[in-house]
DNA sequence: ATTCATAATTATGAATTCAAAATGCTCTTC
DNA sequence: GAAGAGCATTTTGAATTCATAATTATGAAT
């Protein structure tokens, strides 16, 4: 059960109707959810472990405040991650993985007016290249990672205006995978998500025209 | 006191005296700790986000059984994300800092009879510059994926005969850090991993002459 | 003798109870 | 009126109790 009460604060967590810094009252939400406060505990510790809440020391628990260097951080180590296993995709995956990342491009291409299913189907993309790319500790790294994202941006990882660049920077990296060239898919990602990090915070830079050669250590069986 | 029954219940699995795929009675190791379920529970669930023990639905804790490819993948992220430390000290470090590291390296050298003391003041160079690369994150996982490492692997960072090597690696990447070149420090952390690596899973293969060159993307503050 | 069903035992998961610590409020004193 | 001490209330943290599920053992039937 603490599982699911885990997801439900998420979930509450990530809608800010548990605000950063706040306080958490575990009465008061174990009587909501009608549970006593055992699993509700086991499900902050988890959290906690997690780092989208901060146990204080007989003080309870509290909604991790993530600073904009946290963010900073975060997402440096989701394009690090991310575009190691666009590398490991373009090495290793099956021919029928490429095709089913070729799917779901085309549908991210169809749904570019539907924001909310663009978004979704973006997420479904990067998570099912990552799946291929077949390292779970990676994987699990990257879901965690982008549940602190959530913290505080809402749409970090794909700002308002950004849906045509984005598609394109996708197809560009779709060509790479295509022609299973690890550096080249290595290099689109970075791309992606050097340009998807919004000015505010500028010092997250890959010049394209002197683009990053590949890292080629490979540790897949 | 969960943080402490955790810690305690980890030694005892790198230790073996817990073995993977072995179950975890909590009757018994709450009475040999002469505490309750309670805290017991929460540190073990804990530990399973960490990914040392496994949860089955009604079935309890078990040890976490990783296997070979596991190893693999987990190394690969080690050196991922140590190679991007190496990158970011070499950029953004103050020079006490790297005065610092010297000192370790210096420590290392001369401790290169003693196995044990060069094992230790190794772990300490490496986690120092991760706390230097100044990435809470990054250094999270490092720790997170060190320990799971420590489940199968006594010593899978440095295994017999390679002291003297690693000592030579750690002064190319001293060297790098001291130059202040982020593309060769990442390269040659990037080598020290794929050497330390033992022969026994050969697909983990930097070829030294066609190394890597750097992926410089930065997100430092 | 073997297999299936039922009962009993054991262990997990959750609720409740209990204790201790921290905070806040009140009362007293200066 | 303000400050400090003491008491009460609130809340965390842990132990104990309780219920449910799973496994094992026993017994009966084929």
């Amino acid at each position: 059960m603490y599982e699911e009460v885990a997801e439900r604060l998420r979930q509450r967590i990530f809608a800010r109707e548990l605000t950063p810094g706040s306080w958490i009252d575990e009465m008061k939400i174990s009587q909501e959810y009608g549970i006593s406060r055992t699993p509700l505990r086991e499900a902050l510790k988890v959290l906690a472990t997690e780092g989208l809440v901060t146990m204080k020391m007989r003080r309870g628990a509290y909604v991790t405040d993530v600073s904009d260097k946290d963010l900073n951080d975060v997402y440096h180590l989701l394009a690090l991650l991310e575009s190691d296993a666009a590398a490991q995709v373009a090495q290793f995956a099956q021919p029928e993985d490429i095709q089913e990342l070729q799917g779901l491009h085309s549908q991210l291409k169809q749904s570019v007016k539907d924001r909310s299913a663009f978004f979704e189907i973006n997420e479904r993309f990067h998570m099912r290249l990552l799946e291929i790319g077949n390292n779970k500790w990676r994987t699990q790294m990257v879901i965690d990672l982008r549940k602190v994202m959530k913290l505080n941006r809402q749409n970090s990882l794909l700002k308002s205006g950004r849906l045509e660049e984005s598609l394109l920077e996708h197809q560009a990296l779709m060509d790479a995978l295509a022609a299973r060239n690890p550096g080249l898919s290595l290099q689109r990602m970075q791309a992606h998500f050097a340009n998807g990090l919004e000015a505010a915070t500028p010092d997250v830079v890959v010049p394209a025209n002197e683009a990053p050669q590949a890292v080629l250590v490979t540790a897949e069986g």
